[in-house]
DNA sequence: CCTTGTGGGATTGTTGAACAATACTTCAGC
DNA sequence: GCTGAAGTATTGTTCAACAATCCCACAAGG
């Protein structure tokens, strides 16, 4: 009988608001909706077939989840990610991570395991020459190292994060090339984990987040310098 | 003229909703609205003098920074805090606040200098024996040390922490019993800060947030199993 | 040519009322 | 004491309206 009340979030049923944010996070996620481009609550709202308030109510959360931007009166816009705000992010991942790391002696097995489950579901995923799924794999992974930490609102910032840079990831122009390197760097984070090195991972995992935002920001300086002034 | 940037969000008015949030907000962190308190949109709509629907977007900025919950046609309350969600909060500060000392070399003097001062301010209201005060000081103590970190998102990350865990504070007896012994603390941790030697700052830091949060969980403890089967 | 008003149209901010869906309460019946 | 059914209160969502604000184009003036 006990067992039931971690079930109790299955339960609860979404409101309208909550569906109409999930399905404009997985279009803002996946491009479709461009960064910059403006959301006009009467267009929207008629084209979704929900009413301008639901839809205020939907726009305020993923403002919250810095997804979206917000002006007074002038409305909401795709959030156009900055060299500076990837900096930033990147810095609260490490943050995060490194707090999962540090505390991995006392995390619980389960989390360990998703830790190195992630890792091998990445390395299949490239066997078969799935990047996409490399890429997904790869999230996990650092998902499940900030998870280490112990702490629900941890993991959720860190999910946050990575949503909100996933538009970031998206100017690397292939997946292969931008995620199969970080695929060993995650196998050799993943061992020295499993061998009680923590510092040495810690070291790793600093070179390796300064290396890959590094590379973003690079990419986004120049698709900036590029196409900025035609 | 480049200077302006910078005062632009000064610029920013505030919607009604926001205004709103503020207040319920001030009034959850004063322990006006005792936690578990139900909030009904109809009788505060009335009350603030506001329509429904303005008064439901406030509530979605308040349930989004964990300071109220809800339940879906079951309406809002403010939240009450768990042993459990104290110490995971604990979690993320220690995450936090560690990640800021570990910056600290690379941190701008500007930040450096903010920390400093929060021990000396907490230090004056001390010494003229205004507790309320020397409490805020130790807040922003901790919140200088996550800053140093250089990134908005841990910055924004801590604030709202604290802000969550403002009610847990709330249970101490006396603010002059659990803030004054936490003040020398803070001046060792800023000196070790100030003397280079961060792995030493780091240790007290982490022993500092381990006492605190046991003594927080223990009365906690205590307040529930006196109160509770009464 | 550039800057500075000045309109009008579009968009957002906020309200009030309405109705459907869901939860809570009460009470009868066993 | 429990179960179920009806009624009531509350929330979820929509709609229409109006005020406030922004945006754009265009005229007036230097």
């Amino acid at each position: 009988m006990e067992g039931l009340t971690a079930d109790r979030h299955l339960l609860a049923r979404t409101s309208t608001a909550d569906r109409v944010a999930d399905v404009l996070r997985t279009h803002i996620a996946e491009g479709t909706l461009a960064p910059g481009t403006r959301l006009s609550e009467a267009s929207i709202a008629t084209i979704l077939g929900i009413s301008r308030n639901t839809l205020r109510e939907a726009f305020r959360l993923l403002i919250q989840e810095r997804l979206l931007t917000y002006e007074m009166n002038r409305g909401v816009a795709v959030r156009e990610l900055t060299v500076r705000d990837v900096t930033d992010a990147y810095k609260a991942r490490l943050a995060l991570e490194a707090a999962g790391l540090r505390n991995a002696a006392a995390a619980e097995p389960r989390l360990l395991a998703a830790v190195h489950e992630a890792v091998a579901q990445g390395e299949r995923a490239a066997a078969r020459e799935e990047w996409s799924a490399v890429a997904t794999a790869d999230l996990n992974f650092h998902r499940a190292l900030a998870r280490l930490a112990g702490s629900d609102r941890i993991d959720e910032f860190m999910r946050r994060l990575l949503a909100e840079l996933r538009p970031a990831f998206h100017v690397m122009p292939s997946p292969r090339e931008f995620h199969g390197p970080y695929l060993r760097r995650n196998r050799v984070i993943a061992d020295l984990l499993a061998a009680g090195d923590l510092p040495a991972a810690e070291r790793e995992l600093t070179d390796y987040l300064d290396n890959a935002e590094a590379q973003i920001t690079d990419r986004m300086r120049e698709v900036r310098d590029a196409g900025g002034p035609r």
